[in-house]
DNA sequence: TTATAACACAACATGGTGTTCAGTGCACCG
DNA sequence: CGGTGCACTGAACACCATGTTGTGTTATAA
């Protein structure tokens, strides 16, 4: 089986965008295989050829994302100790910026609960090390604070992909800084535009 | 209609309860309207002289605990300028520890991210107000910001009420302000046990 | 006592599900 | 060329949940 491999994942590819198009526009439990194949223009058999059903296809989507999410931090920044916070969340949010229309909808209210459980599990460790650990915090006062962090850098990242041109980079990442140092307050130092190099 | 408002009450509360007790086994998608009437010791169609389908009565459930979250904010609590963050959440807090079973599920990442987004907005006037306003921050800033201290919340919310018996409220609240007021980590306030008593 | 609200029971059409299987067209290989 | 096999079609299948409807039964409120 699988004699050519290029044919069967432009077909997977084409029922994928075909459901992701409807996915952008309606919840997940009223779309239907007959629907997306429709759309796709194939038999609704086919779609049983790849996917067991329309989870197990949304399934397979964040799976790629969250493996190339992981593989990509891994590759780029070997070690985590070696480099800065900064950087490591300046690339998590750019990884995300080039998913965004997959992210924008699975991280927002109207996406998969499940796959930001999962999206938060990875930043776990990280965040852990280097917002909580040392500073003589509670195991249960760590979890509870952990959980705090990762949810809300979940939520605002949901809400600047939504409209990502609002504002840039450098400074989303300054502000996701400032809540895990726990900064006081002292947003001018963002406010300033430009001038973005050291 | 409505001849006997008690029996119908009631009625619909044994179908509640029977949804219930599915929906904290599985995933709202396995829940049939079959199972519940049996589950209940009803006729099929009785359901659907009180719900129109699942998703209708999961949306009554959240309906009613969101109504009752704000009335008893704003009966308790009217005007919150006159008192302080502390009180206010404090109050959220309990209300939540109350209704843990419901609450524990909703906002679990096993849970409805509608009504989570809804009992956002809910908090969002309070935190606005308390936590960002007069700080100098840009519209954006703000909203991004809000965003985090929202989701945050709850989320840190929804890890505390899976196991309430960790940490005490007090302790909990604690925690709570000090991520709003963006204190510098001083946990060992936190850490000593016993003496709630003021 | 009687009207009727609350509910049971059963049947119905509709539509999605997942599976099966014979058939078609195209690509690659000898 | 011509054969082999893969990707896919089309149609049928049984199954199950849905939402609705019509006809009862029972208990209670008036």
């Amino acid at each position: 089986m699988n004699k050519r491999p290029e044919l069967t994942e432009q077909t997977k590819r084409n029922l994928r965008t075909a459901f992701w198009s409807l996915y952008a526009q309606k919840p997940l439990e009223k779309i239907s295989v007959r629907e997306i194949t429709a759309l796709a223009g194939y038999n609704r058999g086919t779609f049983y050829l790849y996917y067991q059903d329309v989870y197990d296809l949304l399934n397979q989507i964040e799976d790629e994302l969250l493996d190339e999410l992981q593989r990509l931090l891994k590759e780029r920044l070997p070690g985590v100790l070696e480099h800065d916070l900064g950087e490591y969340m300046s690339f998590v949010v750019e990884i995300n910026l080039i998913h965004a229309e997959y992210g924008a909808v699975l991280l927002s209210s109207r996406g998969d609960p499940r796959f930001a459980a999962r999206f938060k599990e990875l930043l776990a460790p990280v965040l852990r090390r280097y917002v909580l650990d040392g500073k003589g915090f509670t195991d249960t006062e760590s979890e509870l604070l952990l959980e705090y962090h990762l949810a809300g850098l979940q939520g605002m990242l949901a809400r600047w992909l939504q409209d990502p041109g609002r504002m840039n980079l450098e400074q989303f990442v300054g502000l996701i800084l400032r809540m895990f140092t726990g900064e006081a307050p002292a947003p001018h130092t963002l406010e300033q535009k430009g001038e973005d190099k050291p």
